[in-house]
DNA sequence: TATGAATGAGTGTTCATTCAT
DNA sequence: AATGAATGAACACTCATTCAT
């Protein structure tokens, strides 16, 4: 019988117990919330912290038991933010069998939603950050390619940097000022001539049609 | 009468000024040099004025004399610390007649220079600014190496954000882990390859000597 | 009726009040243990109720259940390593009749102590908080002392103050720099001169041999 | 001719230069004068940097311009409170050729001036500073009473313990309880006797009229 | 033009205390 | 009685900027 019923003791451990983490959960998601909206109006370095406790509504000492630095704040919603674009990317092309198709579309998709986005993409840009989920991607892509001997680089490495780097002066550029997609589109040519596909095949390749985004990304604006 | 004599007066104006300007033209120096090794030190973000002020030996009055921004000495050393090499590479590809060539033993230069000088390095990764003079300079090689027929790229400014972008990203990657001489030879592979350069061309290009630089480079080490 | 059986409610009360009580006795004897260790790690003035929860595994409320005063903590504690030493000093005097012996052989205990355990000195030293007892058992012996025809001194009071405030500059001088046996025998000779006995008298006393403390002193160290 | 009047760059900076200094001293001996009447008022724990600038009428700025700890402050009036009695008693005594009439008379007008200005000795008491002036003194004054014979005890240290130490109790005493002026004189017969003197000589050396302090002792009162 | 003392708004951080569970 | 998340007043400290000399 008694074991049937837990014992009161233990109910109200646990129950306190679960209480007080989903509360930890809901502050701390409150206040990561309050600093994304935070972080897209002023900017990842002017915000100071009486900024987040405002915008989230939280006392000062509750900040401090969440967060100790600015900084750790800026990390978690930058691989947020770009986390979220890579996750809706590829659930459009996960389907691709092709490295090489899966990297362009990418791309594609990638400096369309800059263009899109110019909030988002200023925040990428500046924020030095670069998320773990893209570079995972980004690598497998890269290595997959050249053993399916599409691709044709130096190193890794060196691949990596050329299309990370050269998307960033791209999305630089489209924050700065307009761009066509027609620039999309020729930042993908020029990265994946760099990569060492041939001309052929790249129009061949940027002449599909580009997916649309289904999954809606969460966005700074 | 007048014409013909100067007055005493306006002599003296003229001299003082004259001796104005000259110190004007000191002190600011001074300021700038002290700023220097400031952000050599402490990066670009952390300095205060009073790190300056210190460093130059000038009062706090004098400082906001010439700067009431330390942007402004940023830039105005990110932009010395550029150009100062950028001239140096300058003065051994001035004999190439053909942009490729140029281009080509710019950017090895370039990264080898970053190689060894990893404060240098840091900084010029760091402070976002971009040098007016190396803009220029690789624009006009890129145009020219264009007009040649020997790029293939969309647009000016699309080969530039590669140029630009895949040198940042490998420079900070030379920052972070040292890297080998191979690995700055083959980002310029990767470069000249995505400017639509065959691999013949390449291989050729690189396979010469690269000249040292004579003219001495100022440094932040 | 109800007087002569205790209903089961009254039985199950007085269970629950004293399992409530020796709960509480519990809970408080494990905050004053961590809070003896804590200050003997971060002096008398640095700690935080944090520290003191932290180091019992109590939870803040239940903290200020028992205290709501860090001061109490510290007299406390403070109150307790005074009684301590003199209960195990009172353990070797005890025996003795003539409360001038006992004087000079406390003083010489207690001295010897701070030697010893430099930890517990400091503690006492900058705790400003003077004990019970041992007031209790110097104003006996100076009292006995007096009336015994060995000491002469103005009051009571006075000579009071000139015991412990020697003692006190002895012990802020053991702590600052060692200090030999004879700077302790040194300090008991000049308090029992200030208190009336000739020097004579003071000799033989110090001849004596000073006995061990058989009780073992809780200490901080 | 040039030589009599001084270049007018000389003249101004010389004048700068004083000015400023004028300032400066002017300034710091503001923000003390303030800490005085701070300290006073609250005790040497107590008072927050807000207290010391809102008393000074200085910028919180300014205040740290000079100093950086509340402790400085707190060393620098506890310095010159003590000093400043230690000069107007060696006024009284500095004719005195005998050190121990020297002494005596100074414990008599200190532990006088205590009963007289209570927050004086709290002051002082409290804070755990002892001044180098009264150090000196006392200690010339031992060695001198000692080597003339008069004083007895194993080391000076011993003795200045003593003396210090029965003091400040009997100061603690005095701000705790009103005590009577027989008391003072109780505890000086109490020291004398500690540091060796016979009691037909101290009963002589008390019964001589304590002198008033004629120079005027700053109070905190 | 150069000086540097003075300013005070701004910011990060601590920590005693409360209170719903 | 025990818990611990939340609170916010209090506090220390910084540093860009001004201005009288």
């Amino acid at each position: 019988m008694t074991t049937k019923r837990p014992s009161i003791k233990n109910a109200v451990v646990g129950h306190r117990t679960r209480v007080g983490m989903e509360r930890r959960a809901r502050t701390q998601a409150r206040i990561l919330a309050a600093a994304m909206r935070v972080f897209a109006e002023k900017g990842p370095d002017a915000p100071v912290i009486d900024d987040f406790i405002r915008e989230a509504g939280v006392a000062r000492g509750t900040f401090y038991n969440y967060f100790t630095r600015t900084e750790q704040l800026l990390v978690a919603v930058s691989r947020s933010l770009e986390d979220d674009l890579m996750l809706s990317i590829e659930e459009e092309i996960g389907g691709f069998q092709d490295p090489v198709e899966r990297l362009a579309t990418g791309v594609r998709l990638w400096l369309r939603w800059a263009r899109t986005d110019p909030v988002w993409c200023a925040f990428i840009v500046r924020s030095r950050f670069r998320g773990s989920l893209v570079e995972r991607q980004l690598t497998m892509d890269l290595r997959d390619g050249r053993l399916a001997g599409s691709f044709d680089f130096p190193s890794i490495g060196i691949a990596r940097d050329l299309v990370v780097g050269t998307i960033l002066e791209a999305m630089h550029r489209t924050m700065t000022s307009p761009v066509s997609m027609a620039y999309a589109d020729g930042v993908a040519r020029t990265i994946l001539r760099g990569l060492g596909l041939d001309p052929q095949t790249i129009r061949r390749l940027l002449a599909r049609p580009v997916p649309k985004l289904r999954r809606p990304v969460r966005t700074l604006s």
